[in-house]
DNA sequence: GACCCTCCCCTTAGGGGAGGGTC
DNA sequence: GACCCTCCCCTTAGGGGAGGGTC
């Protein structure tokens, strides 16, 4: 590695160095007899200031990332303290989730070109990791938000209420005519935003929508649509009155509550005037018992 | 783990699914002799839709994570479209490294409280690591900046310069009454901000400042000061007027450089008014060969 | 031909000793 | 007593086959 032309940089250097130990009041002969390591560090000690562990250190070692710049007659390991540097960018890399092997071909191979392309690319990395962490973040949030509205809610109750605009991504109007089981449609349903856009964050809960006229004739059986009750996304469930009515059970055993629920509407004098979402607040995320999903069925009314 | 109430409730949901065949126009007859698995999922289906491979679902059932609804006649796994939804909240569960272990743990006994509990946990975690990933970022663009000034520097010519003020976090005044080494002070510099503050980021490079006197009196073996150059430190190198040189060697190799920028200042008819900057843009990150460092002297003049 | 099944061996980045020597 | 050394075995989350059966 070190070339002829540095061979005369290290004379040069030692020569320094020696006007070095002058100025420091230290003199050549102490610091070999003795074999004092004088400023250099055990790996203990650069396991303290690189904040790494000592097998970390050892397993760097052998795997050729750092080497100790020199080694006692006990075979003990002695660091530079600028080795300290060193392990500090080590850890970083690591961090950013850079393998080692790839670490270490970086830092016995390196050059400033290298150095910046490296730092440059994984900044980008960065960029991208956080908007990751952000899509996860907006996920768990939504999935609590709606789990803690199931925990809240008066499941006897039926009440009718002024209900806010929500985002939604609405699905193809599904086709039952082949013979099309629920299942297969929420199949389609995936295949449908998988071809689509594969960047598309297909984690939020999947929803069932009723059309108006289905829910006046009584055919609660397969949804019209399914939709992602997720935000940010193009569709809208309409602001308005809503009944509101739960219910426990799997996912389809909806025929009583919508009877319930088209019972109050009447004794209450009011009118469907829209669609029906059904939707499973506490489901297999949250409830082991399949047969016991909190389920939500809500009809636009006036 | 199923109860004898959702024992009950089973019953009922086989009627309704029963009602649901008809519906949808299939018999049962027709799904039980030729074993049939409408709506149901190869693994490498839900591969496909939850984004995983198919290994890693294998893997999963054997660890109890997501087994299949169904195994079939021929042993093949089949899975219901709902196991979709789990297979990724898995997904998700792991890309912010929960380990499975956990994951299972929660999957297995998951109650709406210890759901939301795990989600907001979460949360805040993901706040950490962005913290965590930007301020890796800010390093990242640091060291490039420091590294792409010593790549496009004329390294010979030594120029006097207006310099905008710099954020640097200074050290305490360096004792060598002890017969203390540079290597030993380096250390202490180390030591004593590991001590002051254990959040701080210890991985931005250690230069070196020659206080005014020393540099007059023409003592510029050991610095005074060690400090950090990083963004949002408390400390300021003042803007001003500079004398910037540069020079190839090892650390401590500057005395010639020191030299040639004395000599500058006065043929300019300049006077040195403040200390000096030793920095060291190309250093053991981005050089193999440790006596061709690029380093670089800015003394303050007027 | 494309899928699926069950072994079985391999990988990364160390952690945690055991058994023995050193400051 | 606190550190350091070299083996050596163990872990997580699968990946990549081999060898054999299924759609």
């Amino acid at each position: 590695m070190e070339s002829a032309m540095s061979k005369k940089r290290e004379e040069e250097f030692k020569k320094n160095t020696a006007r070095l130990r002058y100025a420091m009041n230290t003199s050549e002969a102490e610091e070999e007899e003795g074999e004092k390591h004088d400023g250099l560090l055990s790996v203990g000690e650069l396991a303290k200031f690189a904040r790494v562990t000592r097998s970390a250190l050892i397993f760097y070692d052998n795997r050729g990332l750092i080497r100790p710049a020199e080694r006692g007659d006990n075979n003990y390991r002695y660091y530079s303290p600028y080795q300290v540097t060193t392990a500090n960018l080590i850890n970083t890399l690591q961090e950013l989730e850079v393998p080692l092997k790839e670490i270490a071909d970086f830092t016995n191979h390196r050059t400033p070109e290298k150095i910046i392309s490296l730092f440059s690319e994984q900044s980008k990395h960065i960029d991208r990791r956080i908007e990751k962490l952000l899509r996860a973040q907006k996920l768990l949030l939504t999935l609590n938000g709606i789990i803690e509205e199931g925990l809240s809610v008066d499941e006897e109750k039926i009440e009718t209420r002024w209900n806010e605009e929500e985002s939604i991504l609405v699905g193809p109007q599904i086709d039952y005519s082949g013979g099309t089981t629920i299942e297969e449609a929420l199949l389609d349903f995936y295949k449908h935003w998988d071809a689509a856009d594969s960047d598309l964050d297909l984690n939020y809960p999947v929803w069932a929508i009723f059309s108006e006229e289905r829910v006046k004739r009584g055919d609660w059986v397969g949804p019209d649509k399914f939709y992602f009750k997720m935000p940010d996304a193009p569709d809208r469930k309409p602001a308005g009155l809503y009944a509101t009515g739960y219910s426990r059970g799997y996912y389809g055993q909806s025929a009583a509550l919508y009877k319930r629920l088209i019972a109050h509407i009447e004794e209450n004098g009011l009118e469907i005037c829209g669609p029906a979402f059904e939707t499973y607040p506490l489901n297999e995320i949250s409830i082991s018992d399949p047969y016991n999903y909190l389920m939500r069925v809500s009809i636009q009314v006036k």
